[in-house]
DNA sequence: TAAATATAGTTACCATGATAACTATATTTA
DNA sequence: TAAATATAGTTATCATGGTAACTATATTTA
């Protein structure tokens, strides 16, 4: 997250990166502009799926499920490779969706470690419903100029 | 944080833009993308700060104190109307910043309610040393493409 | 000027990210 | 095949974001 309110004037910039990193005061001013902008889109779509009762991964979770095109079930670790985020912060959230209904899990019998994770019809069902607007944040806020 | 490692193709895109949000499968694409990438810096800049025992937030803190033009201090309430977060979240940064030395605070004579606060030689030693790769960072970092 | 309201900051609690260390099960290797 | 290693997932603990509700002090208003 980024929380700079007021981005720093031209002149703020070229005192400290003409004396910390000479020449590049343009390039330094366009990347900040850019990640406030993109943490604003975050915090966008963060408040859309809070509204919804998910957050960001849970919905990338059903999301990465729901995508593949020849099977309606990952398993857990297969999930895992597919999202950047921590193997605990995953477990905690397939633990929510599964506790909400929209997610159900059931054992590999051939592997007494692994869980198989496939959408409920209300995880589709919820997953349907948030899919337009997600699209329509997306596409509103894409590439600023 | 935006945690997708592999993003849709093109194909599923469309599968999902067309049916749910036609005609805009390129852009949402786009956003994406760029999404991916500055929520990537942002965490690159994150490292950067706990390698030096500091966040985002309690760099800004120091930043906006230093680049004041004519006071070499601000209030707390001043700090809170430059950046972009909440009142607790502020106050837990600026604690730890005058416990870590970074800070020194002292009380407003004419409002009790008031902490103003300045940068130690401590503070502006660690600001002066972290800003070069700092704008390294956002400059090797600025607008993909 | 007393009561109501606004402002500055903190406390309590929750959400969601991380790492380290753990259990249980599979697989590899000596 | 027994021991060592790898893999799947969880638990414990921490960092850092949020809101609601609180204390204390200033300011406004009736």
């Amino acid at each position: 997250m980024f929380f700079l309110k007021e981005l720093p004037t031209q002149a703020m910039i070229h005192r400290y990166s003409d004396e910390f990193f000479p020449g590049h005061a343009e390039s330094v001013a366009n990347t900040l502009k850019e990640l406030r902008e993109y943490s604003a889109l975050i915090r966008q779509l963060d408040d859309y799926f809070a509204s919804h009762n998910l957050s960001q991964l849970r919905f990338l979770v059903m999301m990465v499920i729901d995508r593949e095109l020849d099977r309606n079930s990952l398993y857990a670790y297969e999930i895992a490779e597919r999202l950047d985020v921590s193997k605990p912060v995953l477990s905690r959230a397939i633990k929510k969706l599964t506790e909400d209904s929209l997610l159900i899990s059931t054992k590999d019998p051939k592997d007494a470690r692994a869980i198989l994770l496939s959408l409920t019809p209300a995880g589709k069902k919820l997953l349907n419903e948030i899919l337009p607007e997600y699209f329509q944040i997306l596409s509103g806020n894409a590439t600023p100029e």
